[in-house]
DNA sequence: GTTGCGAGAATGAACGTTCATTCCGCATCA
DNA sequence: TGATGCGGAATGAACGTTCATTCTCGCAAC
């Protein structure tokens, strides 16, 4: 488990009051939304004064972009990590896949936190250079699947969309109840993301 | 084009108000969100009085629960027309396909609300059981391709989570300019979820 | 043809509340 | 005692909602 993620999504109290207040503000944004959410909620789930988060944060937005690009960078730094570029683009496949799955299952909250405040108009600049970042290294790999002729002959943006999309509407669902995640559901939806895209 | 969306998602003057009132809060909380969008700009872009709306909605909540009602109930329907029970099953895939990229394209900000407000903790009993219907119909479309092992075995839910999933990928990609979505590329998806799960 | 009337529709200023943010007094250290 | 970090009451803006008032228009009366 990575440092960021120990500090904002644990259940253990926690020390730091910087870390605190991320904390209360991933789990109250993810679930009543950005405007749904108030200051003063943040604070007492935090369990500091209403005031001092303002000690740590300009304001609501830059509590809110920080929370989206530490996550959204350490989301992209746990999939790519240690993956030799020798590896054949079909295992890492597999590796991407699984560590996508895993990411969302460790880190429940963040998973919904990045998902709703994905493209949000309250994002800054930054935000949106993170967010592009992760963007360009999904096309980086398709792209090298295409050049292999391993996949259907399409954009790399088109084909990303489609297994992302498939992950994504995968996970919303068994977080909804509609069934149970196991090593076997999950590999058998990778054959199934492969299968979509594959020559 | 439906009577429904005839009145809502038009860019000619509405003439009723109740409709301009639906009209303009669709764009609105598509673009900011339910807590993102304030009654008083909703009756600015209706071009009616902030009163006004109080004579057609008893609340905020009411008026998104209406918007929401509505537009999940003619998605459904149009989704779901005239399919004569006998038509092999996947063929039917293909009409369902056809019918879910026909619905964003013709009604993009419809379709946004939709995702959007998907599972939103303000939406009402009976919203939620329009979107049960609608999951129903679709496990139930599966259940029946595996009654003929013509799909992976595995739960209906689950199938319809990747399928939908890489669909609301796919259109909100190309939604974010990611790449233009022609009639080629919509069959080209066809086959690529088809290929996902078909045995 | 003109006028006056009544009822429903529409309005937008005003209300109480809640919001994001500020600020000052108070602990807690050296 | 001075400095620092913090809490939570205070603040003004903005929110959803209300309501006293105005507007609209069909129609009866003459």
């Amino acid at each position: 488990m990575g440092k960021v993620a120990q500090l904002y999504e644990s259940t253990e109290p926690v020390t730091g009051k910087r870390e605190a207040i991320l904390n209360a503000a991933l789990q109250l944004f993810t679930e009543f939304g950005f405007h749904g959410t108030a200051m003063p909620q943040v604070a007492e789930r935090a369990g500091v004064g209403a005031g001092t988060i303002y000690r740590y944060f300009t304001s609501k937005e830059a509590l809110v972009n920080t929370l989206y690009r530490d996550w959204k960078e350490f989301q992209i730094a746990e999939i790519l990590r240690d993956v030799p570029p020798a590896t054949p683009l079909c295992e890492q496949f597999s590796i991407y896949w699984h560590r996508l799955v895993d990411f969302a299952m460790e880190f429940p909250v963040a998973f919904g936190f990045l998902e709703l405040h994905f493209h949000a108009s309250y994002l800054d600049e930054q935000s949106r250079e993170v967010e592009n970042r992760g963007q360009q290294a999904m096309v980086g790999y398709f792209k090298e699947c295409l050049k292999l002729q391993i996949v259907k002959n399409a954009q790399a943006e088109f084909l990303g969309s489609m297994v992302i999309g498939a992950y994504v509407g995968m996970i919303k669902a068994s977080r909804a109840g509609c069934f149970t995640l196991n090593k076997n559901l999950i590999t058998q939806a990778e054959v199934c993301c492969w299968d979509a895209i594959k020559r």
